[in-house]
DNA sequence: AGAGTTGTTGAACGAACGTTCGAGAACTAC
DNA sequence: GTAGTTCTCGAACGTTCGTTCAACAACTCT
């Protein structure tokens, strides 16, 4: 069905619609499982026409992958370039993450379910944006933990349980029992604090008073 | 059908050599990005004779996952049997579960990746199994955590948070960098108990000393 | 009005897909 | 040896796959 929204002039408009639905789908059927006439069927537009938009399937998984990926990223550094405190970065790295999870988990669910998918060209580029990120979670986790991290777990595990723990959520959270944004990633971030320092952290359960020293 | 006595012959040595090299396929390709093609040809095993060994390639997907939960949830009860104290049960589970991950990683990886891309007949049998196990982590969690759990965290995002930690180790584990079954028990049971209970809990780091009463 | 660019399409391409089938090999029991 | 299972396979089936292409409408600019 094509849906009624004023149709914008642009063609601009039709590509980010195609992005939309053929990420939903992608999402529910799997890529591989998904056919080129599935997307030409959700999207309204006929088999052919696609191919206006983007030259080949793998170029539309990479599209969605990299704008999605890009957004994160790019919120993320906005988020963070206002706060020093080493555990309110946490704190927004991991409300960005949940946030973003919850208002599009079809986009997110096709980021952490087929990043392999993807053939080498397309696929290192993603791989390489991935890295990037992992390594901003590092920082911040080193900045919280260069005080005062427990013994015996390495940084790394430390890292990937907390990815672990948030790239879950797609495969689990249900918006009509379990909580919201902001609750997740209250839970999400006490447990990781409380579970990787060695003292109980000082949480800041809502309102993140910025230190502005130390 | 052999009903009473199970005639050994090669056959079902055969059918398990056909079911370790498709999970390692399925694994490296996806379920639908794998073709009955590729699974003859890394089996060695024609095209048509697979289906001597099972009718379709959804039963096959079906078969590995029913064999590895079962395998995973009988060898859970047996050890569970004989653990009393409920923080050294939360370690067998994990233990359990971390230990099958990295000495089966192509098997888990099909289980945690391609469950929807069973079909409903199938699909709902392995959903059941997987019901069974989150109820089990449950009980363990709540025995652990009626005396002493934090406020502010949901018995559920608890779980299924410990679920994100072990199940996203097939993303990232690396077994020439990343330690071992024992340790990697040792750092999650660690910022999962401690970042869920209310007070340090008292970890049981390799010998746990079952505690009778209480 | 006419030329050019932008967007859209039905029909068709060869290749690959999951599955079937009948013929026959290999083995067991008489 | 003969009869009956158990196992194997080449060849083919109908279908669906991603992609292409020539034709054509729609919109711009002059």
């Amino acid at each position: 069905m094509p849906s009624s929204v004023p149709p914008p002039r642009d063609s601009e408009a039709k590509l980010q619609h195609i992005l939309l639905h053929a990420a939903q789908t992608f999402a529910e059927e799997g890529f591989e499982g998904t056919s080129m006439r599935d997307i030409s069927r959700v999207t309204g537009v006929s088999l052919s026409g696609l191919y206006y938009y983007f030259e080949s399937k793998q170029k539309l998984l990479y599209l969605i992958q990299y704008n999605t990926f890009n957004f994160i990223m790019e919120r993320l550094q906005a988020r963070l370039h206002t706060v020093n405190d080493t555990v309110a970065r946490l704190r927004v790295f991991v409300q960005n993450h949940i946030e973003y999870f919850l208002s599009h988990p079809s986009e997110m669910k096709v980021l952490a379910h087929e990043e392999e998918a993807l053939d080498p060209p397309f696929r290192d580029e993603v791989a390489a944006i991935k890295r990037r990120y992992y390594a901003l979670a590092r920082e911040i986790l080193d900045g919280v933990a260069a005080e005062r991290l427990a013994p015996g777990i390495p940084p790394r595990v430390a890292v990937l349980s907390l990815f672990g723990m948030m790239n879950w959520v797609y495969k689990w959270h249900n918006p009509e029992i379990d909580p919201g944004a902001e609750e997740l990633t209250n839970g999400i971030v006490a447990i990781f604090l409380n579970g990787v320092l060695e003292e109980k952290a000082a949480l800041y359960a809502t309102e993140p008073r910025a230190r502005t020293g130390d």
